[in-house]
DNA sequence: ATACTGTCCGGAAACGTTTCCGGCCACCCC
DNA sequence: GGGGTGGCCGGAAACGTTTCCGGACAGTAT
């Protein structure tokens, strides 16, 4: 059932055919009517290899997940989500998703590179961004159509979007000020990940803001997961008691929790013996964690709906030829209180 | 930067470039080393709409979700790894995995016949499946190359992979009985998803093997979800204390989630007011519930592994014009036992 | 009546690749 | 030396679609 047979059916020629399916404003209204009626009847449906050779275009982009950490519950909740609110952006521009992931033996750039080179993907939205990204620097040098979620130090100014971990931290700063800590520590992932880097950042601010020192002392640096916050709480409480942070800014929850394990070993809770604060929630956990952890509350889907509208506007742009207009966003992230960052002892 | 460019540069044709590159034997092994040097130099790679139009194939598989329930959450956790998994066993075959998610205004066997139309992808993974699923009854139909990811009274015998709901059942039963436990009430979902009939079925067996009976009214229906759970639990806390279940075995743990915010809620506590068996896993959520919750840990990349390998051996066995062999297989899911699923009053 | 405009349609080229078919050359065997 | 064989390669067709270009025809203005 090509366009062909299809044509031959109704006594039309392929042009005509293939210009009433995709809405040519040359052919008659009787004549779509038609074309329209007997495709559907006889389940035409150009074939993408076909069309996407004619036009140049895939209509697919791809998103590509932060490799993998050690513990990969981390991008599990935040992927479907995040997923689902680029699709429901993307179905109604008619273009398909195809998941760009971790070939083991392959390096990351070299996946972005046969995805850009074999022509696979119209754009790219490349997560889980680190400081010196060199997929970045490739599609930015390259004029690929792209978004980031999250920033870079690599690659020029590019398009992104990220969390907004600067007002982020500025509340979850001041509500452990609010309770009387003084000695802050902060939690961050030991690699490259710029979501540390830019936490880490904030978080200075945050102190310096109130009028608190940011010694590099109170900075520890872990992976992101379970094992990370547990030995980073581990590390903090070892800390003479004169200079013991009373308080940790995580992350994430998946640091948090080894704190909580960390603690519930040592007979101490946190929020009372020293206070956690989760970063980034990632799942539903936090609010059954006892005591509730408090954290970061993100809109995934509708942030996931805002690179795919962000990369919408390039491809539009790049269709038109002219340059898209800068997205450089952070998104909000709502500060849940709850009683795992209260008192000090 | 084409292939007619690249044979250019290597004073060849474009079929003996083609050839070098795709493995071929009719090219001087030199030849090859010469190719395939300098098409990396000069960062070349066959672009996937022309390859796919002559091949007749997209080199490209679809992972169909499940529709989402009223809780979305309940995919979250599963999807990740699942991908990763079947990623995993794809990559090496140079297969990439696209989404077919929820364009919301289109049916899910309209996007199926779109994708398989269109010859977007050259195979699908179906999850998600219900009782009476369109979707495996029109690509069976069609014979267009599957595996689902449970199973189906539709579609006649199709290939699938799921969960052995029936181990599954008997263990949890089993247990529960050995706790004492005579009325042990079933919480599914209230759809058509084929988890909730294959789950229930097993658990009446599992009830009759004990030399229990299995009572209508211990069955209870409601949506997949925290707020399905604490209505069934609701419900089967009015039952008259005499006929009143003493267990009750949900689907999944985001159920078992509604039932303790109930049983919180009454001052009652799981495990030991009602025993609470929280049938799938699907996040590490269980282990840091108080109690912690009992139920089945499932092992999702290998699972999603098995997924594409099957479908692996459809495609071969396709291009190889013989038929696959069937693939009806139970992945085994393991019963991790705690607290939440002990003594009755 | 002629010229012009606009609407609608058909023929054919083009997209980039793989693969069929045929051919050249070297080598080997008798 | 002739015929056969096998290794290696080039020309060209083919995949299915979109789109350029040109043309038929009807309607309208001059």
């Amino acid at each position: 059932m090509g366009i062909r047979e299809l044509a031959h059916h109704l006594n039309l020629s392929i042009a005509t055919v293939s210009r009433a399916l995709n809405g040519s404003d040359e052919v008659s209204a009787a004549t779509r009517r038609r074309v329209v009626a007997t495709a559907t009847r006889l389940g035409y449906a150009p074939q993408a290899a076909g069309r996407s050779l004619r036009q140049g275009r895939s209509s697919t982009v791809g998103l590509m997940l932060p490799a993998k950490g050690p513990d990969e519950s981390y991008t599990l909740s935040l992927f479907f989500p995040l997923a689902d609110g680029i699709q429901s952006v993307l179905a109604p521009e008619a273009l398909d998703l195809v998941l760009v992931q971790g070939r083991s033996d392959e390096t990351e750039l070299g996946q972005v590179r046969r995805m850009v080179e074999r022509r696979a993907v119209d754009g790219l939205i490349l997560a889980g961004t680190r400081g010196d990204d060199p997929r970045l620097a490739y599609v930015a040098e390259k004029g690929f159509p792209f978004v980031a979620f999250g920033r870079s130090r690599s690659g020029g100014v590019h398009p992104w979007v990220d969390l907004d971990f600067e007002a982020g931290a500025q509340a979850a700063v001041g509500r452990l000020v609010g309770f009387g800590h003084r000695r802050i520590a902060i939690g961050v992932p030991a690699d490259d990940a710029m979501q540390g880097h830019v936490y880490l950042k904030a978080w200075r601010h945050a102190l310096q803001a109130q009028g608190l020192r940011a010694p590099e002392r109170l900075v520890y640096r872990d992976e992101l997961s379970e094992r990370g916050g547990y030995r980073i709480t581990q590390a903090a409480l070892e800390v003479p008691a004169s200079r013991r942070p009373t308080a940790i800014l995580f992350q994430s929850d998946c640091m948090a929790i080894g704190a909580y394990r960390r603690l519930s070993e040592l007979g101490l809770r946190p929020g009372r013996d020293l206070a956690i604060s989760g970063g980034v929630l990632t799942g539903e956990l936090s609010e059954y964690l006892s005591p509730q952890l408090t954290g970061f509350r993100v809109a995934y889907r509708p942030l996931g709906q805002r690179l795919a509208e962000a990369l919408l506007a390039r491809l539009a742009a790049r269709d038109a030829k002219r340059k898209a207009p800068p997205v450089q966003e952070r998104w909000p992230i709502e500060l849940v209180a709850r009683a795992s960052d209260a008192g000090s002892r």
